[in-house]
DNA sequence: CGCTGTCTTGAAAGGACTCAACGCCGGTGG
DNA sequence: CCACCGGCGTTGAGTCCTTTCAAGACAGCG
């Protein structure tokens, strides 16, 4: 079976038989979570980085009234937290949302890997780089589309990012993730994230079961959702040397 | 006069006589632009990225409607676009808010400093990795507090920041934003920020007269906005080897 | 001293929230 | 194999925060 570390990170560019073992070596440490169970406590000080090999997970804050905002979702080939390796603090938690396999990478690992692998330092300094041009636009999304749009464009992005790791078919792809949990990454409430969806099932743009969901007009939702992919840089290239 | 990069960047660990120069050198190549002009125009490809040395500066992305959301702030001793280094295409654009002083720093420069500079690399990584903490809370604000509640953050947020450079003189500081461009940034409508700012005023927190920002009740402002500095990861110490 | 951009203010409209209640489905245990 | 249970999705009505649309006051600058 593929890797979806050295999957991803080859988007970008080859990678040499000697990084991708290194890469196979840092990664064997494995563990598994149940769905809801927290991987990486909010406010804990990590000594490794942890990378989703499978299942989706969900980064997030509280706020002292007890209000939950998601700040960025993992899926297979993301690192939560590769950021922990320097900022070594976890101001935001990370979440199992279905069962999830985890990979633990010493932090010493890849200080070693900055020392000797400047390319692969390069290619996953990238990563967190696309992280942040994530959050921009989620910031953009917050501040300036209502429900209907982000909803939309949260559904876009999906599509997207679990394409670039093989997980979507025909348009669709698996989305078991709750109303409630969605209403925390989109800032609405619950109630509100139902009568969007039901919107834009009504209207023919998607089909979901629950468990699937199908974009049934993807030119129609991409507008709706004021999607561009330009930020996700999917498949960008960088220079080796 | 001090060069606010190497300022910022001492914040994390020492660095050698030989680093300092390299990053004087690198960043020699100056420029100034007046208020509101685009320093970085949104769409484009960098072949170097942009630090600024003096004035205050925004990241912002434009729906294609027309509404705009700035994305961050950028203060004298950050790059605005270090990530242009390794993603090339900006999608968000940069503008001067105030006049300002900016060092152009050649991708090529970049690329050397991550062949031959392993710390180097690691304090720079680090900063982009701030940025991104500082988004994420930005998500957090704009998700789930209310208007008073981002304003307050938002000026607690500006005051630790600014602080850390020098900028600050008794919980003041120079705030040459219009109360149009904070909403930008606030994700809210020009007239709102306004009635809002006028409620902190009147309730005492802050006093302001256009350019210059007096938080007079720091405790009280804190809790109004949530705030927390960590996320900010000021004087945070890294490792060297 | 006039101009232009910014700040202020008011009233009405609207999108999202709150609070509840109900139905549905899958999992569990008898 | 079926009945119970709990989480999740769905609905409705009323409320509230923020927006919209104007118009007027103010201040800095040429």
């Amino acid at each position: 079976m593929s890797h979806p570390l050295i999957t991803k990170l080859e988007q970008h560019g080859p990678l040499s038989g000697e990084e991708k073992q290194v890469l196979q070596q840092i990664t064997s440490q494995v563990t598994t979570y149940k769905a809801h169970e927290e991987v990486v406590p909010e406010g804990s000080t990590q000594s490794h980085s942890s990378l989703v090999l499978k299942g989706f997970a969900a980064r997030h804050q509280h706020l002292t009234d007890g209000k939950r905002q998601i700040t960025a979702f993992h899926i297979p080939g993301d690192f939560m937290d590769l950021h922990s390796f320097l900022l070594k603090t976890m101001e935001d938690g990370v979440g199992a949302l279905t069962p999830c396999t985890v990979a633990a990478v010493p932090h010493s690992d890849l200080r070693e890997i900055t020392k000797n692998y400047p390319y692969l330092t390069r290619v996953l300094w990238l990563t967190t780089l696309i992280d942040a041009a994530v959050h921009r636009t989620w910031i953009m999304t917050l501040g300036r589309m209502d429900a209907r749009n982000r909803v939309a464009h949260f559904l876009c992005e999906m599509h997207d990012r679990l394409e670039a790791v093989g997980l979507t078919k025909d348009h669709g792809y698996d989305l078991r993730i709750t109303q409630q949990e969605l209403s925390d990454a989109f800032g609405l409430t619950g109630v509100h994230v139902n009568r969007i969806l039901q919107e834009l099932r009504g209207e023919g743009l998607i089909t979901s079961h629950g468990k699937t969901l199908i974009i049934n007009d993807w030119e129609h939702l991409q507008k709706e959702g004021h999607y561009n992919p330009d930020y996700l840089h999917i498949r960008q290239k960088i220079e080796r040397d």
